[in-house]
DNA sequence: CTTAGTGCAAAGCTTTTGCACTGCA
DNA sequence: TGCAGTGCAAAAGCTTTGCACTAAG
């Protein structure tokens, strides 16, 4: 077991939760896709193939505690459905994410948290609100789209 | 028949669309409560007590409706239900969508394109990615609370 | 008149829940 | 061994769809 997995193995067992192999391997399809915004059902087919019998409502149930322990986080790309991605540990509490969607591709880019230095307390100072945390959407075309589009058009 | 509501009228005749009695009061629902953010089942009670026989499936038609034209802003506030407000005229198409949500007493403001000037730019410069839309949330705590949290802690 | 739009009910999806069984601690 | 966790199936929401009827242009 590695780092992530006995790291994740001490913070059930200080909720007083147990370890199964389910948990084990749905933190483990997502830890190992780190670049990936899965779905519950895209989960539960990529946790199948390791684990056959578990059940969807276990991939739910799990997904769910996952989240709250702030292992992965649930992300609503505008497309209908609810997606998770690993979190990234390196990234303070409340601070994630960043996605540029393109409209051409439909790829998922993320951008950095730099971009934003300031503008959180540019709020505060406006309108008083006292950000702890947000979630940005840019939809837009990514580079190798942008160019393909000013092609055509010139 | 006021202002928007002839301006309604155009833009579906030239879509081929008709005017219904049931659009026209769906869209003044909306209009007519420009800082809430209603869901699908809270247009249909609202506009029931205009025309009692309206059907759901009704509302759920006509909201994509007003979406696809743009008239309305279809908005996730993380709250787990999909709503809808009335779209702003004034402000240019594909720049809508800037919400605090206060995790205290679960307000949701709106703020201000200008306190992101320059960041679209800053985006492009920085990763190649053209920003034509985007949707941002901020979730903390409204000047009020925050007031509150502080003294609190005092 | 023509055909888009409506209301109703049924169907479809995603997600949750109840319950008996299983297996971690 | 005790109780949290699981698998299964049923239930619960929300949203969409099929169809006959209605009404806008």
């Amino acid at each position: 077991m590695n780092d992530r997995m006995e790291q994740f193995t001490l913070l059930l067992k200080a909720r007083g939760l147990k370890t199964t192999k389910q948990r084990l391997i749905i933190l483990e399809a997502l830890a190992g896709r780190p670049q990936e915004h899965l779905t519950a059902e895209e989960i539960y087919d990529i946790v199948k193939e390791e684990w056959p019998n578990i059940g969807l409502a276990t991939v739910y149930r799990n997904i769910q505690l996952l989240s709250d322990m702030h292992l992965i986080d649930k992300l609503n790309l505008g497309d209908g459905y609810v997606r998770y991605e690993i979190a990234d540990p390196r990234e303070e509490s409340g601070h994630h994410h960043h996605h540029m969607i393109c409209l051409s591709c439909g790829k998922v880019l993320a951008f950095g948290e730099d971009l934003l230095d300031g503008l959180e307390e540019k709020i505060r100072k406006t309108t008083g609100f006292v950000v702890s945390d947000h979630e940005l959407k840019f939809y837009g075309y990514c580079r190798e789209c942008e160019q393909k589009r000013t092609e055509n058009n010139s």
